[in-house]
DNA sequence: CCTACCGATCGGTAGG
DNA sequence: CCTACCGATCGGTAGG
């Protein structure tokens, strides 16, 4: 059961790295564009300045990807694969249930503690620059975030299932009320400047799985 | 008591309005700053771009400002008048207590209910915007989130020194988690285009102020 | 408040 | 991957 688990979450959260479309130019560049856009934001982020940062010429970014949609694009892909890979791959060793959870959530709470001093999280900086207009860079930081969602609500509902929460919890709103916990602590703390919102969110996680039957 | 804690509000988050320091014209392109930034960031938002939704020119309003850092810096201040006058003066009127921590929550929930459709709240929209660079909007920005932090925490504090809630409760914390709720309203609202999150919002601060004694 | 203009920078193309 | 260049747009100024 926790093997089946398990494989569920690995095909959502697949990476998806494509083999042979990607040089060793492209990935550093790709690499630089996600860690600038986590503090500017994709959208103010030049080609120049970035292909400045990189001792190149600026058409030789766009002669990589075509344009600066397509760079986005590939960013925001990027950006989706590393927050898999730091946040969600190392808990899918943890028995699924409530340790699962629990791990989760300490594994993002930690995550964006690390982000914080390098200057933010990417989806954070790029979710409300384009909140605004329709664009297939929306939709894709849209996707991506939908993707943690249901990643985020499907070992809630397992650690239910399991019976290591109350059965009557409602899964969509403890997930909800866990998620506006995680984004708290990032949002505040990075406008704070302190350790204080991640400590907070730890708390108030732990309250919220006690009132939902956690031992 | 009621009064002296509505004198105290009231000096905190009294209206900034200086008097003769604008004109029609200033107010208007203010104005029309606010809403556009609460759409498309107050970075992204060019003179050339206000000036012509307004039948402008750009020098016209250049003129009225100086530079579109000063813009900027006005259009923070009027966003924070209008936050004020629309969450937090309407519950001035209620009794300090409980009953006015509700109103208040409420008050924010309503208001990002009916930003919703227009496009968002002005503060999450330019908070992240700004969050990496120092500048004096980003000050301003993060002054106008402090005093309403700091008015939030006033008014759970009351609800406890009153006796409505634990007297053991850390007001901090709780502050902390009504907060988290609230911004998650209007943040997933605006991504995912329903009214769910409001009404999980609203759900769990009931769920939070229960479990801090609230009846 | 306007027209006319400035240098700088934007994303992108031509041609190699 | 580069140099050289394009039209468009940026914030801001001169002069009225």
């Amino acid at each position: 059961m926790a093997r089946g688990g398990a494989i569920v979450l690995s095909m959502v959260m697949s990476l998806r790295n494509q083999p042979g479309a990607s040089s060793p130019s492209r990935a550093a560049i790709v690499d630089r564009a996600r860690r600038l856009a986590a503090v500017e934001g994709l959208d103010g982020l030049s080609l120049a300045r970035l292909a400045h940062d990189l001792g190149m010429s600026k058409s030789g970014v766009v002669a990589l990807f075509g344009s600066k949609e397509a760079l986005q694009l590939a960013t925001v892909s990027i950006a989706r694969d590393v927050f898999v890979e730091e946040v969600v791959a190392p808990v899918l060793s943890v028995a699924g249930g409530l340790d699962r959870l629990r791990a989760l959530l300490e594994s993002h709470v930690r995550y964006s503690e690390a982000r914080r001093e390098s200057g933010g999280c990417f989806f954070a900086a790029t979710s409300s620059e384009f909140a605004g207009r329709p664009s297939s860079v929306r939709d894709a930081i849209l996707a991506a975030r939908a993707e943690w969602d249901a990643v985020l609500l499907r070992i809630v509902e397992r650690a239910i299932g399991k019976g290591d929460l109350d059965p009557d919890t409602d899964a969509e709103q403890l997930a909800y009320q866990l998620r506006a916990l995680l984004e708290a602590a990032s949002t505040d703390a990075l406008r704070l400047g302190t350790a204080e919102p991640h400590r907070r969110t730890r708390i108030a996680i732990e309250a919220v799985l006690r009132s939902a039957g956690a031992p």
